[in-house]
RNA sequence: GCCGAGAUAGCUCAGUUCGGUAGAGCAGUGGACUGAAAAUCCAUGUGUCCCGAGUUCAAUUCUCGGUCUCGGCA
């Protein structure tokens, strides 16, 4: 009963919000100084995008999109991205910023995020953090210091190798360097470890240490997307259907015939890679496609592992509630510090 | 109508050779995560073994009867 829960959650916040002024003031005075920022969170296909856009015009906001995947030009269909007519309704952010065969990853996205942050309040707008990739929304809202040690795919590639002889012994040289290591990450996770190696040669600090963060210099409100998880899946199978329908083969055709590879990280999302068989000549379109809503499904359930249903920070909400956006609306007025009538007028 | 094959987890099926109440894949569910993250990795399988009767200490497994499904022949 996820969805209920998640509604008793909102109502309880509602209630409790008037709780804060009474709780130490110059704590309060510090928050209240710092500008503003809104996060829609939520798994994929609940909505995210449609009620971002709708803040954004009710408050005279900016998105940014936090979205692994919608980074990438020639990738509209399969990755859901905001269509033009969206985009025109309110400024967007982090859409199309790089080609399919160059790889954005956690901290290119952290400081391109960063800065794009700072310029949307110091434009005196208001910026929404809206998307589904629950590291890099929660890796950007939590301050998370990811370490200077760009990707060496030499290297990466000699411990893989190694790895797939003796994964015990690339494990232990890990350990070695890092004896915290086993807390955090899975031996078995060769990609994992291969990073934190990485990270730990390269530097000559252990892994562990060099994870720090320092909260951003925002007053957050997060507002949290759910619905039922049947309902949820329904709908996210009735967007990949639409997808197909939208011409999602023919654009994955064009990513090939433009050279793009299946072993590029654009080319490994969903709608994407659950082709290759296809054009292996190995499954027909429509286990491609069943293969994709399974996928999904699978995605939706760990993008609610970043996104708790129990976290108390995140004031979540039911996207298939009538009144969504008037509750939302409502939320985000309240937590400017904006008095209705304002509003009204505007 | 006749002949054959089958009926086992939500789905597709394996298996019980020599009877001791069952297991894979997929689905579903939970979790990890600090430069590949829509990636990668981990954990999780009690179901009238179609129904009835018989044999037996004991039947999902053997025997008989029935029901249904799928082929083939009429």
């Amino acid at each position: 009963m996820p969805s209920l829960e998640a509604y008793v959650t909102c109502l309880a916040f509602e209630v409790g919000s008037g709780r804060i002024a009474g709780v130490a003031n110059r704590h309060v005075h510090q928050q209240r100084s710092l500008p503003p920022l809104i996060a829609v969170v939520g798994p994929t296909a609940i909505g995210k995008t449609a009620l971002g856009i709708h803040l954004a015009r009710a408050f005279d906001g900016e998105i940014l999109s936090a979205d692994s995947r919608q980074f990438y030009r020639r990738m509209e269909i399969g990755t859901a991205k905001p269509t033009r007519e969206e985009r025109e309704q309110a400024p967007h952010h982090l859409i199309d910023v790089a080609d399919p065969d160059e790889t954005v990853g956690l901290a290119q996205f952290l400081r391109l995020a960063r800065r794009t942050l700072q310029q949307i309040t110091a434009r005196g707008r208001l910026p929404l953090v809206v998307g589904g990739t629950g590291q890099y929304v929660r890796a950007l809202l939590e301050g998370w210091q990811v370490p200077e040690v760009p990707p060496d795919p030499d290297l990466r590639a000699r411990l893989e190798r190694e790895a797939e002889g003796d994964p015990d012994a690339v494990w232990q040289r890990l350990v070695t360097l890092d004896p915290a290591v086993p807390d955090f990450i899975d031996p078995r996770n060769v990609r994992r470890v291969v990073r934190a190696l990485e990270v730990s040669l390269k530097t000559g600090q252990p892994f562990s240490v060099l994870r720090r963060r320092t909260p951003p210099p925002y007053r957050i409100l997060r507002i949290g997307l759910t619905m039922d998880r049947e309902a949820l899946y329904a709908r996210a199978d009735a967007r990949v259907d639409a997808m197909i329908a939208a011409g999602l083969l023919d654009e994955v055709k064009d990513l090939l015939a433009r050279g793009y590879g299946w072993e590029l990280p654009a080319l490994s999302g969903l709608g994407y890679a659950q082709f290759r068989p296809f054009f292996a000549g190995q499954a027909s379109l429509t286990d491609v496609i069943e293969r994709i809503k399974f996928d999904t499904h699978d995605f939706i359930r760990r993008q609610y592992t970043w996104f708790r249903l129990n976290d108390p920070a995140i004031r979540w909400c039911q996207a298939d509630a009538p009144d969504l956006q008037p509750r939302a609306t409502e939320a985000v007025r309240s937590h400017l510090g904006i008095p209705d009538t304002d509003l009204d007028s505007a």
